[in-house]
DNA sequence: ATGATACCTGAACATGCGTTCAGTGTCAAG
DNA sequence: CTTGACACTGAACGCATGTTCAGGTATCAT
């Protein structure tokens, strides 16, 4: 029997020094020398740093100028520079429950993507955080969010005020875009459009909170 | 020797040199180095090289990081790579009418601007002929657009049925987004919310169309 | 044990590369 | 003519950086 790799795709270090290539790269717009890659992931020597570029070069996740100071640049799906790319995970529909990252989701299992510019977000997250829906069908006009849109959001389990989250209530069966506001006796789901009224909550009543919105885009078809 | 005298602005080395640089950048995923600068450039000594990236840099042109390896970059206007720059005009309010580019107008005039992934956009309009207003008032609910919105626009005077066009009616002295249908007595303003009705316009009416939707954009603050 | 393989250390080496400086020639102002 | 700015040369200096090597330490199959 053949031994058994110890990694057979990407290491843990593999995925550190990508990760902090792609960082330093955002942050200081140019790549990062072989010594500043190992004193940031902890790696003594540079000699290191070469062999795991090496094998990061055979993968083919990035590209090496040999001899040439920081000649080296990640081959990703996210395009350098001043945006980052959000997974789609699917369809965000009233009768369904929110499709959820898994924890150990990783972009590119993502058969659709969308590319946001770092200017548009209002927070600095992390891109890999984040991830996107499309909507389906037109039952969260009350979140001003019509078929087509795509929603961008955060993925967390907790909500403060006025946070627009999407929700999921069992009891009705009904995934819902609404802000968030708590209230003495439960929750309030306010619609974002103000001529609508908000759905009441009660304490208890069960409410899983799926996640933040943070953009909404909506593409409008141009025959030009 | 004679050597050619220039005035205030760039002079024809320094472009030689920002158009290098650019090239460079494209070609070789990296910047050059001041010694590859000066042989590409025709100028036989790293010295003058550096004395150039210092007048370009003072000159808000590009920008250097010292010490570090191929650490300069052109400050351009218009990103490279997959986006581009939309400027936004100013504001949409239902009371007013709405801001259209002149024809001279250039892009950094704006006093802000969005920007776009290429991959976003339906139509591959040249970015130079999009603008953006933001959306003040909750006038334009009907259209699924929320105060704060920024609507990404093609400015035209014409408009196709099922387009989404932005429309100033000087009669009732109105700014609104609708999508536009053609009909026999006249147009039809359709809301982009199904459970709101149509505005009807006859022919005799007047109806400026200052331009199409091509973009919702909603920044939804996440406290974080 | 033994060897093979993957992972790692530390150091040395050669050169890439930004920086600095002493000069040179030109031109315009004083 | 002197002075000084501007554009430029050539060379040296020295740290930054990619590369290489000689040698460690585990784990695992033979």
């Amino acid at each position: 029997m053949m031994m058994v790799r110890k990694s057979k795709g990407l290491g843990e270090r593999h995925q550190k020094i990508l990760d902090f290539i792609e960082d330093y790269q955002r942050k200081y717009k140019h790549p990062p020398s072989i010594r500043e890659i190992g004193e940031n992931c902890g790696i003594s020597s540079t000699s290191v740093v070469n062999y795991y570029l090496d094998q990061l070069e055979k993968s083919g996740h990035i590209e090496r100028d040999r001899k040439i100071s920081r000649g080296l640049r990640v081959i990703s799906q996210t395009p350098v520079g001043e945006m980052f790319r959000v997974p789609v995970l699917g369809r965000i529909v009233a009768g369904e429950p929110i499709p959820v990252p898994a924890s150990d989701f990783n972009y590119f299992d993502a058969e659709e993507s969308v590319e946001i510019a770092t200017s548009l977000m209002p927070s600095r997250e992390k891109g890999k955080e984040l991830f996107a829906l499309e909507v389906q069908g037109n039952s969260m006009i009350d979140a001003m969010v019509n078929e087509g849109d795509i929603v961008v959001m955060k993925p967390t389990q907790e909500a403060r005020n006025g946070d627009m989250v999407a929700v999921w209530l069992p009891d009705k069966n009904e995934t819902t875009l609404k802000y968030f506001y708590k209230e003495k006796d439960g929750f309030r789901l306010q619609p974002a459009n103000p001529t609508m009224k908000p759905i009441m909550v009660k304490k208890s009543e069960p409410l899983e909170i799926k996640g933040k919105v943070v953009m909404v885009i909506r593409k409008v078809e141009v025959v030009s």
